[in-house]
DNA sequence: GTTTAAAGTCTCGAATTCGAGATAATTATA
DNA sequence: TATAATTATCTCGAATTCGAGACTTTAAAC
């Protein structure tokens, strides 16, 4: 009975985080989006050219993997970047089934542009904390994700 | 010059946490989405169901309030529940406007069902943390999330 | 060396979400 | 009361994402 009463609540609990953690995301994409709606390219759209910004040519396949989208969608994205000339494809020579997506003059001009204009943007959406506890918040995701992802 | 560091450092923490708030998410939702499909609902058709069986009848256009969805995205989840047997429209006699969404015999029998099935899911999925943690993190989720919202 | 299995990319169609605008009913204003 | 503004719902088309499967190339197994 006692027993019954508590998972009750625990499980209360974990509905209950799961909700504001879904809530408190979604408020912060919402504006991190109007940012990124600004420069012309829409979330998917920043994360693979950031990517690429920073790390450099990339695989097609292991941009999936690093920003978490189907090979489909990569596809896509890709497609409208390179339709911007942000990004060109690039046939690799040693492996023949793969292909390179690496960012254009145009791109590198555009990111120095706009990437330091979307880390203040993110760091005023996230000014309801301060740096300590981000800190903390970060550490407890962390478990929270990695227990989640296995199964 | 210490300032501008000290800055950086802080949009630094900031992307991070956004980062790894996302991934968390993600891999919360994607389990979650897992036991819903099993259910054969999806997790918007879930939510509404579970709104008004938990609340009531409820205006077509309050449940994108709850439930934060577009108006027309409701009319195209409470179209398929319908088709499903789950809930049912019924026009509203003082405001002719309006038309509520009801749950029917069947909804209610299969969130009976279901309900509790998926209280357990979420609570193990969540495991990573326990109470007082979650409890925290809820807290702290709230102040970053409020904060975002305003503009 | 063939045959099989695996890996990488792409095409296609389906599902979901949105925004803009249409329509109808209600409320506020002049 | 007539007019305007607001509210509620829906229609439509566009954007985005996915999964299944096609195709090519490489690697492994025999």
């Amino acid at each position: 009975m006692e027993q019954q009463t508590n998972k009750q609540k625990e499980e209360d609990v974990s509905l209950k985080l799961f909700v504001v953690l879904s809530r408190a995301l979604k408020s912060i994409e919402r504006r991190a989006e109007e940012d990124i709606k600004s420069y012309g390219l829409n979330p998917t759209e920043f994360a693979v050219l950031e990517l690429i910004y920073s790390k450099g040519d990339q695989p097609i396949q292991k941009i999936g993997e690093k920003v978490l989208i189907a090979s489909s969608s990569i596809t896509y994205v890709v497609d409208k970047l390179e339709k911007k000339n942000y990004l060109e494809r690039k046939s690799c020579p040693t492996d023949r089934r793969v292909t390179h997506a690496g960012i254009t003059a145009e791109g590198t001009e555009l990111m120095n542009e706009i990437f330091p204009k979307h880390r203040e943007a993110i760091y005023e959406i996230c000014g309801g904390l301060d740096s300590n506890e981000k800190e903390f918040l970060i550490h407890q995701l962390k478990k929270l994700g990695y227990h989640a992802l296995k199964k």
